[in-house]
RNA sequence: GCCCGGGUGGCGAAAUGGUAGACGCAGAGGACUUAAAAUCCUUUGGUAGCAAUACCGUGUGGGUUCGAGUCCCACCCUGGGCACCA
């Protein structure tokens, strides 16, 4: 015994006695009940291991040793996220590989997490940056693909028009280019989505069947926003059917028939309707039957709006801006002519991209009218209290009756919402149905350190995937980082890469896009079941055995996505029959966060503490500073 | 702006609507020791008082209740996320 806590006598000792009877190994034996406790897949950054880092694993870890000593089989693996930005941008300011500074960096974090005595399993860590690990991210992305849930469409991407590079999102502070200043533009280019909306409702049933805290639970569900309403199409008044309309702004002759759908979950207050706006970005307006004075203005308008992100577009406390199109659609049901506004407060991304406004009974479109003069139509008496006239804010009551109807007058909203919904149906107008908030999963960079999508295209416009026998589509070694010239990734700039022939042995071009990160932390869970499989990603038996994770551990900032995108794999995987469960994560738990002016983190500098060669936390700057004798618990 | 958290002593923190601050750290005093370390005991929210005790105290302002840290309304501060950071 030591009479006193001496951590160079004491730690030492320790890890050598644990690493010479090799505790940590995975034990598999027969009788005994399994436990698998996981923590955050983490990124190996060159500033090392955090507090932040430690509050995570230690917790873990002193449940798994429970769990051991308590008889169990334990799995407790550990790996790095080594894929991303940073590390593509320090390989790009040193001009030399990313791979062996990832490798630096990961071994610096594991011979950090020795130190402070974490007992991990390392016979079967991995980084996701190792060809044998992406094999199997690229053979997921093939189930995906065939499956039908892998398909590309244009997506928008930060263009920085001066270093002509895309840029991420992080990479654009306050609309310019972070490095060059630039004012960043919106390109549209082709991408890889995966198709997640298509689990929406799954992703938020399944909530119910694992033990995650509410908050969590509450975030998922907002960000796959379900509501239901009913979707219904507008036709543009003057095109299609013979009509005579004597609208000056109409070109004569336009006879193709222009419709555009929108979606409400108010159908109730469809006769209140006093007005259409299109998201700046809907592909009918270059096709609205107006002159060449309308036509200027709205091209003007659009590029305005191109310059703002969504957030700042949909922020409640930003004045509404707009502009008439000069053209107008037909109310389904009452015939009039409703003037078609384009506005940045409607979003193309979400739902139709295209709205029906209702400025007595929402807020926005009330806003909207009044400064540009709408009518308002009151269409919902409410229950409680008198309704005062000019109305100074939109009445957005559930409860109350239709007036200004027709005949659905007296109504109550519930009733006329079946109502409407049946005769939108039955007119073929629309239909009844569930939207989401959610969107596809954009997957596509166009950057160099990421695990290349496994895609071959064709001389005749086909895609093919890279068949199993031919993974993994490895990453070449190249000169250049930088992503150069058209926005496309490094790789388009390799000819032995892009050069390939396809299954039928013609001439064919390599996709260059690579995976966001957040594909290769989808499944990272599975391949630690079994992680030295060369002949496929993971035996079913022993996911069957070990998964799901009994206890995963992380924080908040992963709440949304990288926990819904690793769900999401988990149920395609499933429903491919790769796998015998729905959901990976059957217990998560939050580690909190270091926050404000504690010991472990300056406030403005946000200096934090880290590890130092005791496994002691010390400062950055003291563990540079000071000699190793002088290091002590702060 | 929207969604999800948090705000209680010097610090980390506890409290099914029922004695706020359990437990721990740090501090103060003491025991043991030649001395220290370690250990043990006492004490510690604030103000006033020799004391018994009194009053005030859970971000702010209201409300419900016999009773509110806890429930309701409004607000302030703060952390995380908002889809290309991971």
């Amino acid at each position: 015994m030591f009479d006193r806590y001496l951590p160079s006598e004491f730690e030492p000792k320790w890890r050598e006695q644990w690493m010479k009877s090799d505790l940590f190994r995975t034990r598999e034996e027969a009788g005994r009940k399994k436990f698998y406790g996981l923590d955050f897949f983490p990124y190996p950054s060159g500033a090392g291991l955090s507090v932040g880092h430690c509050r995570n694993y230690v917790p873990t870890d002193v449940l798994c040793r429970m769990k051991y000593m308590q008889g169990y089989n334990v799995l407790h693996p550990m790996g790095f996220d080594a894929f991303g930005l940073p590390a593509e941008n320090e390989a790009i300011k040193r001009r030399s590989h990313p791979a062996p500074m990832i490798e630096k960096y990961a071994a610096n974090y594991k011979r950090q997490m020795d130190l402070i005595g974490i007992g991990f399993d390392w016979n079967r860590s991995f980084k996701s940056s190792d060809p044998e690990y992406y094999k199997w991210t690229q053979w997921i992305f093939g189930v995906l693909y065939e499956r039908g849930l892998a398909f590309q469409k244009l997506g928008a991407v930060n263009w920085d028009p001066v270093d002509k590079t895309v840029l991420a999102d992080e990479e654009v502070i306050g609309g310019r280019a972070e490095r060059s200043g630039a004012v960043v533009e919106k390109k549209w280019i082709p991408q890889w989505y995966f198709k997640i909306t298509e689990y929406a409702q799954q992703l938020i049933d399944d909530l119910e069947t694992i033990d995650w805290p509410e908050g969590i639970k509450a975030m998922q569900r907002n960000w796959i926003g379900r509501s239901e309403g009913c979707q219904f199409t507008f036709r543009v008044a003057g095109t299609g059917e013979k009509e005579a309309y004597d609208l000056e702004s109409v070109q004569p002759g336009f006879t193709k028939a222009l419709h555009f759908d929108v979606f409400t979950t108010r159908i109730d207050t469809i006769f209140g309707v006093t007005f259409c706006v299109l998201a700046p970005e809907h592909a009918l307006i270059d096709l609205l039957p107006v002159g060449p004075e309308e036509r200027t203005r709205i091209e003007e308008y659009q590029a305005k709006a191109k310059l703002l992100s969504d957030t700042d577009r949909t922020a409640d406390s930003r004045e509404k801006t707009g502009c008439f199109t000069g053209a107008y659609a037909v109310h389904p049901f009452t015939g009039k002519h409703i003037p078609i506004w384009i506005a940045d407060y409607v979003l193309a991304t979400y739902g139709t991209g295209a709205i029906m406004a209702v400025p007595a009974h929402d807020q926005r479109d009330f806003e909207f009218a009044t400064k540009y003069d709408i009518e308002v139509q009151l269409v919902i008496q409410p229950v409680e209290g008198e309704v005062q006239f000019p109305l100074k804010s939109a009445v957005e009551s559930k409860e109350g009756t239709l007036v200004n109807s027709n005949h659905y007058n007296g109504l109550s909203v519930a009733e006329a919402q079946d109502k409407l919904g049946i005769r939108l149906e039955a007119e073929a107008i629309g239909e009844r149905k569930i939207q989401y908030k959610l969107r596809d999963w954009l997957i596509s960079r166009q950057r160099y350190w990421g695990c290349p999508i496994p895609i071959i295209h064709t001389k005749d416009g086909q895609e093919q995937v890279v068949p199993v026998s031919d993974l993994p589509v490895e990453l070449p070694v190249v000169d250049q980082y930088e992503p150069s010239g058209d926005g496309s990734s490094p790789l388009a700039h390799i000819p032995e890469f892009i050069n390939v022939t396809d299954r039928d042995g013609f001439l064919a071009r390599r996709e260059t896009d690579t995976m966001g990160g957040f594909a290769c932390s989808s499944w990272y869970f599975l391949r630690f079941c079994d992680p030295h499989n060369h002949d496929q990603a993971f035996d079913i038996e022993k996911v069957k055995y070990w998964m799901p994770v009994d206890c995963y551990v992380g924080g908040a900032e992963h709440a949304v996505m990288h926990l819904l995108y690793a769900r999401f794999w988990t149920k395609v995987l499933f429903d491919a029959g790769h796998i015998p469960i729905k959901e990976p994560f059957q217990t998560l738990r939050n580690q909190g966060q270091v926050l404000g002016y504690t010991p472990y983190r300056k406030p403005r500098t946000g200096e934090t503490l880290g590890v130092g060669e005791e496994g002691i936390l010390v400062s950055y700057e003291e563990a540079k500073l000071l000699p190793e004798e002088d290091l002590t618990w702060k």
